[in-house]
DNA sequence: AATGAATGAGAATTCATTCAT
DNA sequence: GATGAATGAATTCTCATTCAT
């Protein structure tokens, strides 16, 4: 009955009980606005009035509507990493790493479907991006990827012949494609059906074969 | 290795010579703008400036803005399409077409960014596109996946135990995320570094195991 | 079975013989156009569409759009002011005539919808209007009710103590806005309805009381 | 004779200390300038220019350039309405009030020309009226006609063989059409004149005969 | 910390009209 | 007489952002 809720984040709870009512409402309007809206065609005025909080205190808590959203995907990628590393802890082997860091972010992407959306959607088109402080965090989550194939690398788990960024590339790719539609069309995402394929198409093919 | 050089092709050739001068002049405008910026934040003023045609032809050849980038759009992707089949004449073996429309694709997205622009990052955040008819010719390419997997399932080269849906959807997850990042650095994409990583990743895997 | 078939008209038989054959369609046009759309929002190049004339064409036979809108009304109050004529031939004394101008007038409105539409609605608010052409052409017709009043102030058939502009402006008032409501809702004009009101409120007034 | 005259407005008064200082700037700005033009050739630069308040406040405070005018017209029209109502308070007899209620519009539409021209003139040819707001009020006052009617109907004053609809109507369109084109040409209206005409000809016809 | 008012700059789009052929 | 292409000037409306209080 207890299992790993704890675990399990969604974005009320994250930002729920730090920085000023303001700030913390503007952004919880933002995204609620984002579950039915694109970031584009949200207005200042808009996400004032869902908020109840006044158009010009946007710029006194964050440096711009940019700012904002930012803000928002900041706080979920923290609290991805976080995730993902506990629910690293126990397990063995860089193959069945790989397979429980794809899972658990594939169930996150389910639960948060905002932040999926902010990752794959909003955020791309936007010069700034890849110089942003999200980026930075979005590098630290693909180095959680290197970080295991060097590990199965050194351990000869996996295959030496590909190049380590080839095959985050490819692992990252494949996740991230797989629920574009999902995200697109607003669809559940299949996690058991997204790992079956990633498992036997991608992992398999991985591995040292023996 | 010298095959059908001749149909390879590039923005500047695919419109030169039909339609009113103002149309092409406007096409090639904006085609030439989005080598440096994202559509959005091109204006129609812009385009009218480096078409050197009246900001309001845009409106008498094409419905709107958004119009006139599906127009660009949908002349790239039926000429991808056309080289692509005349590529595969020869080809024997569905792993072998897979691979040869894989390498295909890269090539013409190596030597045609602004079209893997549009195509990867431009369109998507816009509701209208998957009603549009680019995505209609889009649909069209990626019926020749499938085509070609069924082929295979057929003839008992491909492994039946996935989905030729998840297949067609790793694959041109793959790819796609393979070169999204060359897009966005403006990075050249290494087509025979690619297919290694394809080759060994996904189409090893797929293929029936003797 | 012959009555008075040949004093009926409408737009279709105005123009039909007369002008190159491109000015009769543009005319054509618009005037089928305004059935259902006001002046202002119909475009030259929506004209051009209707009538299969270039729209460059309409610049050759008018002076301009509005040039175009007042030549139509012309040709209607020419045709109106004849047909009302011919009509008062064989009527005796001015309070009869005056009834047959207006009987007559209700029935061309009725009967010419666009016609009345241009006149009481589409032409007024456009200051050149009073200075136009078409304008003169209103005031012969409102002329023939002063001469009317006149003849029957002489004979003594109509009450002196009021003036005859005033009368001619009630009964023109009258009748206008009985109809306005008919136009604007698209709905039929019950001549017999509008002539008994007529009859017993304004033409019984102005009647000397014997 | 000295009656209400307190109760006089005009459009400064209306809305001089109401709502924020923009709006009111703006709303007297397009009323000023609908005296020399009409309200289709009127932009909305030149209402921000006139009114010295920012272009895009209109949209602020309006729905768009149309609404800002329709505010205008209410406010007048509800204006009208009390104060008439009010100059009825001691009027006894049918006819009476009818003819109150006549030289009061008479003396309004004089005093208010931009009132008349919105009304008669602006509003007219824009499909939206007849649903909008403003007509509500405009048969709200229609109303105050067919009650009269009714109660000269019971008392006996009024002949029963026309229809009120018809005799309201008549009476409508005797005033609007006596004072369209004193609006039109801006020349003042003579009230006395018109009441005589009104009076002579109309509600004559209308009282029952003894 | 908060508000309401105000701003400025730009954006897409529309259209009547003219020109070259 | 006719066409298609092109123009330019205007117009409404939008929005992120800042200011004064």
């Amino acid at each position: 009955m207890k299992k790993n809720i704890s675990k399990k984040f969604q974005y009320s709870e994250i930002d729920d009980h730090q920085g000023p009512p303001g700030k913390r409402k503007i952004a919880a309007a933002l995204n609620n606005l984002l579950e039915h809206k694109d970031f584009i065609s949200i207005t200042t005025a808009e996400i004032s009035k869902a908020s109840g909080v006044n158009e010009s205190m946007i710029y006194r808590y964050f440096s711009d509507k940019r700012g904002l959203l930012h803000y928002i995907l900041a706080r979920y990628l923290k609290r991805m990493y976080t995730e993902i590393m506990d629910g690293l802890k126990h397990i063995e082997g860089s193959i069945e790493k790989l397979a429980q860091v794809i899972r658990h972010t594939l169930e996150i992407y389910d639960r948060n479907r905002v932040f999926a959306k902010i990752l794959l959607i909003e955020v791309r088109n936007f010069p700034g991006y890849w110089e942003s402080d999200s980026y930075r965090l979005v590098k630290q989550y693909a180095k959680l990827y290197t970080d295991i194939i060097e590990e199965g690398l050194a351990a000869g788990e996996i295959r030496t012949d590909i190049g380590k960024w080839h095959i985050m590339q490819t692992l990252l790719g494949t996740v991230e494609h797989m629920i574009l539609p999902c995200i697109i069309f607003q669809k559940p995402i299949n996690v058991d059906n997204c790992m079956n394929a990633v498992d036997k198409l991608v992992l398999k093919g991985l591995s040292v074969k023996i």
